[in-house]
DNA sequence: GCTATATACCTTGAACTACGAGGTATATTA
DNA sequence: TAATATACCTCGTAGTTCAAGGTATATAGC
């Protein structure tokens, strides 16, 4: 049926995601910003990335969510469950694992 | 019109394949091994990702191959050009940066 | 001699992610 | 009153990676 395993690089996202949102809750809009700060503008994800990725979370409870009327706008600010944490462990797992892969690769000298 | 720029992750794998050719000429499937070697098997590119890259980097200039028939079956080997190793230059910066980021955003203590 | 595995090249279709443009609505600033 | 910022969202598509195939020769095991 050549069902196909995810990109070995993909993850990041959601990595930096869970990430933001293990410090503090968070809102949607808010985590764009936050994601751009936080990795010193060397990552920029729109919202078309971040909504997504905040509903499947949730979807599969590795979020929760709260509705906060915030001055005539609505917020919904996500927190991490059990299941966030631990999905959060093993993202992270995975990165520093392909993040030493490609680091030993390039420090490898040119004559070895 | 819509058109879309690259995934900020991707570039990865022409990374790796161009740091293997600038330190020694190497064929296809030989590369496919490299990489799962020299990241400590932590990325595993198979031939459908390595071939592509391998060709449209030849058409665009950045490696230079070579056929060399090796006991009855017969090998590519590809080498860096100088706009291979600008490539190279390049991407090497461009990981680096994104590897930053990363870095940075995971590192930021929870009590930040 | 036969079969399976390894080497070596390649392509293709589907799966998946990320991108960008859009749409709605309220609040604030000019 | 108009433009920008906040805040939510979806959708089409572009670009990448994956897995599975196909061809062909060489080698190793039985």
């Amino acid at each position: 049926m050549a069902q196909s395993n995810p990109p070995f690089m993909s993850g990041v996202p959601e990595l930096l995601l869970l990430r933001l949102l293990q410090q503090q809750e968070m809102y949607g809009y808010d985590l764009v910003r936050a994601i751009r700060r936080v990795t010193g503008e060397a990552i920029s994800l729109g919202e078309g990335v971040i909504y997504p990725i905040l509903h499947s979370l949730e979807r599969n409870g590795s979020l929760k969510s709260k509705r906060k009327p915030v001055g005539g706008r609505t917020r919904v600010y996500y927190s991490l469950t059990r299941k966030g944490r631990d999905r959060l462990d093993q993202l992270q797992n995975d990165w520093r694992r392909i993040q030493g892969g490609i680091t030993t690769a390039l420090e490898t000298p040119s004559n070895a």
